[in-house]
DNA sequence: ACCTATTCATAAAC
DNA sequence: TGTTTATGAATAGGT
């Protein structure tokens, strides 16, 4: 991360030392904090530079942090005699803490913070909690959006009843192909060069009366009704 | 220091923060070790996850570290004092229950069960928080909804696409009837009560010749003159 | 302390 | 969790 790549071993010259020290140290205890903000971690940072000086860096409180760490490594220094009272206190604190995270996090979720794993239906419902103590505020944009959607799922069906119907008129000309086709070669009997290239041409469209799976879509023309109700919402269908 | 930059926030997503979580704790323990060993000092990290799992290093060992560190502090914390440790933990243990407690009457005032005791101020800061909650909730439904909307976009492309299939094939079987009808009736020339008959049967498409206009909403009343009018296979989706 | 050329760390996507 | 890639950050070497 600078000029030049550097092996990761003791600087000798004592002020680039001290120069490095100050950067990076600089650069530890930001990463630290950003951790412990970013993934809600406790951290601790302690730093002895090689003249002695202390920095540090505690998302909470060192004292905490180190205890805590005590404690997860089972060094519970030396158990004395009220050995199972300072237990008790640990747990205490300890369900404590958990109980504290778990509301934290209800807390989070109803502060609109982290709703990411909910369905329109769960937002719903806080929403509708939020509003019982926060009365009227503006809708319209949610609105909007329904009625988009609303105007997306009509307009699907009505291009799906005229791809129905497109459907039926490729049959119905189809059957028309078939009928003119018998007049010419029925009554003219046999034309071949004639009758290939109208074989030709059918074969084009032979698979006509194979089912077509039709999907939503909206018809080409709105009408100024439909345009007055949903005016811009740049839905364009390309 | 990625795809894109990020803001230094509490990561709502726990998947994602959890992801970040061993990226940094592993970039930021890497950086530990550079800075203990680029210069000369002694360095301990701590951290508990979210999750409350520990994670540690200690250029030398943490033991002496945390020592070093309360005698520089001048903590001594005496170690032998189990007194103290048992004040400790019920300090901590208060202090918890005082978060908790807190945390706790906000989220009843915040769903509105126990606003008797506010003033003016405590309802302005609750319906403020309400609102930003509002906010956060509702652009989190915006999004969603909007992410349907796409999606239904794309199925509506999808048939528009199908659509434009089933307009050529209709022009094809078309261009290939009049082909037809040229030879029946072209080459005999005028047959009056045969041309008539066969009129009746084309009925439905006997705008043939012309360009096919779809008309969404009325697909098989097309009329000559309407088709006139849009002459082209210009599927404005709008 | 400030300035860049570079290397590094890592967010996003898989 | 691991891998890859594009990009923003950190920082080595100078001034």
């Amino acid at each position: 991360m600078g000029r030049g790549k550097i092996v990761i071993r003791r600087i000798d010259n004592s002020t680039s030392r001290q120069v490095t020290f100050s950067k990076r140290r600089n650069g530890l205890l930001k990463k630290a904090k950003e951790l412990a903000i970013l993934c809600d971690a406790e951290v601790g940072v302690v730093i002895f530079s090689s003249t002695g000086r202390l920095c540090d860096f505690a998302s909470t409180s060192m004292k905490a942090i180190i205890e805590r760490y005590q404690q997860s490594k089972g060094e519970h220094h030396q158990l004395e005699s009220p050995d199972s009272e300072v237990k008790f206190w640990q747990r205490e604190a300890t369900v404590l803490r958990q109980q504290l995270q778990n509301l934290q996090e209800n807390h989070r979720q109803i502060m609109g913070e982290e709703l990411s794993g909910l369905g329109v239906k769960d937002l719903q419902n806080l929403e509708n909690q939020l509003e019982m103590s926060l009365r009227g505020v503006r809708m319209k944009k949610d609105q909007v959006l329904m009625d988009e959607i609303q105007e997306l799922s009509t307009q699907g069906n009505l291009i799906h009843q005229e791809n129905m119907e497109l459907y039926k008129k490729v049959n119905a000309i189809r059957q028309e192909n078939m009928e003119l086709y018998k007049k010419v070669y029925g009554t003219r009997d046999t034309n071949v060069s004639g009758r290939d290239r109208v074989n030709d041409g059918l074969n084009k469209v032979d698979d006509s009366h194979l089912p077509v799976c039709l999907q939503l879509s909206q018809p080409q023309q709105q009408t100024s009704e439909t345009m007055a109700r949903s005016p811009n919402l740049e839905l364009q269908w390309h």
